[in-house]
DNA sequence: TTATTATTTCAACAAGCGTTGAATTATAAA
DNA sequence: TTTATAATTCAACGCTTGTTGAAATAATAA
């Protein structure tokens, strides 16, 4: 309802982004798509080609913008940290925050978008593909910080905790009001805010606690 | 390929339980699910009703085990644990082992079903409402648990902490394989053992540390 | 056996699907 | 204005979808 002055081309992105992050790939024919955007079935395939390629498109369209804005949140906290680098608290702050952000704008696009980055996450196999071949380069400067903040770590330690963390973020990105119904409403899925204020010390607690304790404990992974 | 004595009726339920944890509800069609289970197309409507039913009934089959299986741990830990009551970690070790369990069991079903579970988790509005049906008493059992072992914890506090865990656990679930990538192949999501291994103190560590620290530090929820 | 009921298949339906080539309209260039 | 190009719609294609009534088969009861 919001902008007029948006090309076709836009909407139909902008509708595909909504449904898709609602329904799923398949849960979303191109027809609903031309008709959420007012547009003929048939222009979507001229501007986008086949309906993978329009997904694609959607997916595509702000991961460079998030991708940038979460290199610079870490690069920002890498230089007021100094030479002794910065603690997990602010690597995890500057790897959660921007999405807070996002998701905090007024436009509703942002919060679809990343609604449907939690359902490619979830999705097995393919969505693997779509999402590292996006993120990983990002994901992996990320790792590298942990590692310099968590020196006596061990690699695997760090990328289980990494995994764990992913996702808490994932479902809070999906938004599935799951934690409106259990907590009888004292908790929205909807405060952003409440939601990385608790994600960030809890999973930055994890970290440190896992990432402590002596490896090889009962962990029963080489002779047996 | 493994029993030739089960009925067509359950064969339907487990080629319907695999594909829907692949594909999600719109990217199964009946007759595929009947091609798999070497059937009659019409068949599944025979036995199950309409296409969403089938959906039903595969996710409420093993629903009670399941729930059986964690209340009967939890009891377990419980009454180890004397009148003082269970340690966070005892606590979420009987809310998670029983899905390491199942997940562990040779039957590929109980993967299959855990998968669908963590995709209905993650579907935004209609997954809220069947999970909620099924699973909620249970939780909330594990909630009220949780309170007494975190007795000066704010009962939001603890509702984020579990939102934050079932996160972490639903992706686990999930078996997206993205940890094995992200890692180059040191973790594997199919190494269950190290998976839950990992979850429990890196979520008991996050309980922990966000239900002892004394409220309403930032968190600028009341007056302003 | 025959009669009855439960299971399974067959055949087809109306509707919706992704996709495409040709026609139409709007935009920009000459 | 005329010409060329880009954007958009129209109309239809072959195919798949969920669903169903009737026919066929298998199992059970008499």
């Amino acid at each position: 309802m919001a902008a007029r002055k948006k090309s076709k081309r836009d909407r139909i992105l902008d509708t595909a982004e909504e449904l898709f992050a609602l329904h799923g790939y398949d849960g979303v024919s191109l027809r609903k798509i031309a008709t959420g955007a007012g547009v003929d079935v048939a222009l979507a395939n001229y501007h986008f080609g086949k309906k993978l390629d329009l997904f694609s498109a959607v997916f595509e369209r702000r991961a460079a913008l998030l991708n940038d804005s979460r290199h610079q949140a870490l690069r920002d906290c890498q230089s007021k940290a100094g030479k002794k680098g910065p603690s997990v608290e602010q690597i995890i702050e500057a790897f959660l925050r921007p999405l807070e952000m996002a998701q905090e704008t007024g436009d509703s696009g942002w919060k679809n978008y990343l609604a449907l980055l939690a359902y490619i996450n979830n999705s097995p196999y393919w969505g693997r593909l779509m999402m590292s071949k996006l993120f990983d380069e990002l994901v992996n400067e990320f790792i590298e910080a942990l590692k310099q903040a968590l020196p006596q770590a061990e690699e695997e330690d760090i990328y289980w905790c990494y995994h764990n963390m992913s996702g808490a973020l994932t479902l809070t990105l999906a938004q599935t009001g799951r934690i409106d119904t259990l907590s009888g409403g004292k908790c929205l899925s909807s405060d952003f805010q409440s939601a990385y204020d608790h994600m960030i010390p809890f999973t930055a607690a994890g970290f440190r606690k896992v990432c402590s304790q002596r490896s090889s404990k009962g962990k029963s992974k080489g002779a047996m």
